[in-house]
RNA sequence: CGCGGGGUAGAGCAGCUCGGUAGCUCGUCGGGCUCAUAACCCGGAGGUCGUAGGUUCAAAUCCUGCCCCCGCAACCA
């Protein structure tokens, strides 16, 4: 069937909670296959959990589950978050399914009877503390960067992918197919990984010995499979396989990724599809990270954003108008919620939602709340209709080709226009005038052409899209899609029908008013219990400083705190970030502290300057030295500074 | 060291493939309107396009050198 639109995102690994940035992947998918459905195609895109491998045995064994258990209940947190984000119309895929795990093994059976595994060696640094190699470049001095241990060189027998074979294949093809992999920088990032050599045969199989919890090998009991025939071909399995129905209806199709999985992407992948006689996918998407503070988001930072929080905070729609405007798709993008509500106010309670606001309430007041008919069209009338037209072909190519930025820019500069017309018009002034007859026509092209906005945001902004729609009297819902075909919206105008009842009002995006000052008694009010609920998704606003609990005197004075003289600094020599540093402390000695002041400090102009320290924190090894304290700095705008005594202070002096 | 991305108005970004008027949103200043969500509309101010060269009638755009930032990458104790 030629009208069918399949795409996936990546099959998330289930060693944490969703984040921000699988949110992103899938709304991306879900966005995708609605706009193809708005397109007249039969869509929809496949996500899942990976789920086997070392790291999730040691996630389940940290948490004391077995880690089928354990896996169970990471892969419903990602179930069961994708509905509350408004996500639909996709089929979601386990690495742990029956199926699946037929699958591979058919698939790994054709593979090894078409010659294209081979047993090998392989000699590596194993450490046993971590249960895995380490690269030369990965080992610090020799020694495991993770326990500081010396590895063992141990050599495994293992299966292998004759991935090198295919490897300049693909080159051509990645060469010669320009979009394959887009946007471009990726494509040039992936033709990089090929032109660099770097790439060998693929090791796709653990000895049992090591590893248990994979899908076994159907041509040997004592291995299982290692991560790419597995989550990879998840892809296809989640289509039944090559032999079923739904496989020669969607595949191939499309993919859809952030950065960090480009190679297995865009060369392993390849490989292993042109290995297996399968058609190549279509195109290869790559986004970049969500970052935030300007740095990547992780758990030890503490700056995860939590998709759901920022729901509900904001609503759904305008959480995902936010995110596809502001990430120009495949660079990275900064999330921060000053912007986000800056962003909202602007364009959707500013732009959209006024304009609906208006238009309705003069309508019912000029024509009882009924659509009037249109008399004849004055050149302003054509331009903004011609304009409108324009716009929303602009949007669905963009759209489709992954621009989705500059798609909602194309849109929106649709809507502003609307908003000028209004003002040109004056319909408030045909109305006192009593021009009945031009004001008919003018409310009649300002209704049509906001149903044509509301229906393009329906890949974007669903609940919004409908609720405008109905407000205009349409019938709409989230998951069908308000027409059969855009394209018939763009070839022409009107669509609205003439006499039937509209909504009297509209306040679908109330401005987000930012309290300038909190007064302070609210923010006393405020319990420690809410300085958490917002600590994870915070952004670095000075007046939204998360407050802590409450601790006695006592507590304080269990922290020992010094003024020292430094002696001595010079940069870590395995770390960019970090000085070494040793610190007079008078009668209790001298002590090395590590601090990371790199990017703040030259190490000679520290020599002299008296610091504050905790001293009896428990010292702590990084990247191979060892740390006994912290030096005091206080953090503003990105940049660290020390904090020193106002006035020269005996070494070792107390700080209370 | 290497590979990749980036440096454009106070902030955030587009433009660069294919050289020819420096563009968008926010902010800011002034004006207009009164239908609307203190919103909307118009106008102004504000930029040596990181830097030094080169090619060209013409460079943000192409070429070369340099500086700075970020990612790949388990480092801000």
């Amino acid at each position: 069937m030629e009208n069918a639109f399949y795409i996936t995102t990546p099959i998330y690994y289930v060693n944490a909670k969703p984040h921000l940035g699988h949110a992103y992947s899938t709304m991306v998918a879900d966005s995708l296959v609605r706009l193809h459905q708005l397109m007249g195609e039969t869509a929809f895109f496949v996500t899942g959990s990976d789920e086997h491998g070392d790291k999730i045995v040691q996630a389940a064994a940290k948490n004391q589950q077995p880690p089928q258990e354990f896996v169970d209940g990471i892969s419903q947190c990602f179930q069961d978050l994708w509905p509350k984000l408004g996500i639909q119309n996709y089929r979601f895929a386990r690495t742990t399914s029956p199926t699946h795990q037929k699958l591979v093994q058919d698939l790994l059976q054709k593979v090894y009877d078409a010659g294209d595994i081979y047993f090998g060696e392989f000699s590596g640094h194993y450490c046993y503390g971590c249960e895995r190699f380490y690269t030369d470049k990965e080992l610090e001095n020799g020694l495991c960067p993770q326990h500081l241990t010396k590895p063992e060189l141990i050599t495994e027998r293992n299966y292998f992918f004759k991935m090198s074979k295919y490897l300049p294949w693909i080159k051509e093809y990645i060469t010669e197919h320009h979009d394959f992999i887009r946007p471009e920088r990726y494509r040039s990032e992936a033709l990089g990984m090929l032109e660099a050599g770097a790439l060998d045969d693929l090791c796709i199989s653990r000895p049992k010995s090591r590893l248990t919890w994979g899908i076994e090998l159907p041509f040997d009991r004592n291995y299982v499979c290692y991560v790419w025939f597995d989550a990879l071909l998840t892809y296809i399995s989640a289509l039944g396989g090559p032999e079923a129905q739904d496989f020669q209806r969607y595949w191939p199709g499309e993919h859809l990724v952030a950065k960090d999985i480009l190679k297995p992407h865009a060369v392993f992948w390849p490989a292993m599809l042109k290995s297996m006689g399968l058609p190549l996918y279509k195109h290869l998407n790559v986004h970049g990270y969500w970052l935030v503070r300007d740095t990547k988001m992780s758990k030890s930072l503490g700056n995860i954003v939590d998709p759901l929080a920022m729901k509900e905070q904001f609503g759904n729609d305008a959480f995902r108008y936010y995110l596809f405007r502001e990430m120009h798709f495949g660079s990275d993008a900064s999330f921060n919620q000053e912007a986000m509500i800056k962003r909202i106010n602007a364009d959707l309670a500013n732009d959209l939602g006024n304009l609906f606001s208006r238009v309705l309430a003069m309508n019912a007041k000029y024509f009882a709340a009924t659509v009037p008919s249109p008399n004849a069209k004055l050149p302003q009338d054509t331009q903004i209709i011609d304009l409108g037209l324009s716009a929303l072909d602009n949007f669905v190519q963009l759209f489709r080709h992954i621009k989705f930025a500059e798609a909602l820019e194309a849109l929106w500069q649709f809507v502003r226009a609307l908003n000028k017309y209004v003002d040109s018009e004056a319909p408030w002034e045909l109305y006192k005038q009593k021009e009945l007859e031009r004001l008919s026509t003018v409310m009649y092209v300002l209704l049509a052409c906001m149903r044509k906005v509301a229906i393009c945001l329906w890949p974007v902004m669903p609940h919004a899209s409908c609720t405008l729609l109905q407000q205009l009297g349409q019938t709409a819902s989230t998951n069908t899609p308000p027409v059969p075909d855009i394209r018939a919206e763009i070839s022409c105008f009107g669509g609205l029908q003439a006499g039937i009842q509209i909504a009297k009002q509209s306040n679908l995006f109330p401005r987000i008013e930012v309290a300038k000052k909190e007064p302070r008694e609210a923010k006393v009010a405020k319990d420690t219990k809410e300085a958490k609920d917002t600590k994870d998704t915070k952004d670095t606003k000075d007046t939204k400083e998360a407050t802590l609990p409450n601790i006695d005197i006592e507590t304080f004075k269990t922290a020992d705190l010094r003024v020292g003289t430094i002696i001595e600094a010079s940069k870590h020599p395995n770390a960019d970030k970090i000085l070494v540093l040793q610190i007079d402390f008078g009668p209790l000695g001298q002590k090395q502290i590590l601090s990371g002041l790199a990017n703040y400090y030259a190490p000679d102009a520290l020599v002299g300057r008296q610091v504050c320290a905790i001293l009896n924190l428990k010292p702590r090894k990084i990247r191979g030295l060892m740390s006994n304290g912290m030096v005091l700095t206080a953090e503003s705008n990105n940049k660290v500074c020390l904090l020193m005594p106002e006035k020269p202070s005996s070494n070792g002096a107390h700080i209370a």
